[in-house]
DNA sequence: TTTATTCATTGCAATATTACGATTAACTTC
DNA sequence: GAAGTTAATCGTAATATTGCAATGAATAAA
């Protein structure tokens, strides 16, 4: 179906899996890193930096805006871009709990 | 086309996507959440824990352990489950250098 | 040996994702 | 204003993902 059953799960879980969902391609990662790598806001040469198309790169773009990880600002005719340290923190949070959970059981597989 | 151009990135960047894209599914946060919830293997009560029907949960299942993060046991009819405590340490690495990048940047936008 | 039980696999339908050409919108500069 | 620049949006093709009914494989119990 394609349709993940959302409903059936907690709102962590669903969070947890919304998070990780928009880490899950490549050209998010790479995007993310270069913003980091930056002292300063990326105003226009994501494109050349990366190998996509520029529709592409705006439509990945769009959904890490839509998660709030980045934010940008109109600038003259180009759009500058940076991660939004607040909402990153919060991520974080997130899914740290997540990936260190403690291990208390038994190797017994 | 939902085709990922893999080959333009580094093997870091698809290692993190990755591992992101297996926690993009709240099934598989709930199956690892509770395979760490208890302090031994799962064997058999995946399907009324989690409220999806058996084929799917056993798909979830298959994707986790492709990529290491759990192992499973053929135990008589059934089949015991756990995290790979290993593996799920190397990911845990992999994953914290990425959400842990230093925000020296200037809040311009 | 038959019958359950349990999990994997197959096949398929519905939906989502990825990518990009074409176009549009908004602004600058001439 | 006209022309150029930059990024968003639209439309669409190709592929991936999700979910489950049906079936299969392997073992246990009778």
């Amino acid at each position: 179906m394609g349709l993940s059953k959302t409903e059936i799960f907690t709102d962590k879980q669903n969070q947890i899996a919304q998070y990780a969902k928009v880490f899950g391609h490549p050209a998010r990662v790479a995007i993310l890193q270069y913003l980091y790598k930056l002292n300063a806001c990326v105003c226009g040469d994501l494109v050349d930096e990366i190998g996509l198309a520029q529709p592409t790169i705006s439509q990945h773009l769009k959904e890490l805006k839509q998660l709030g990880l980045i934010k940008g600002n109109v600038e003259g005719t180009s759009v500058c871009y940076c991660i939004d340290a607040d909402n990153w923190k919060r991520m974080k949070e997130v899914m740290s709990e997540f990936l260190n959970q403690d291990l208390n059981q038994n190797d017994c597989c």
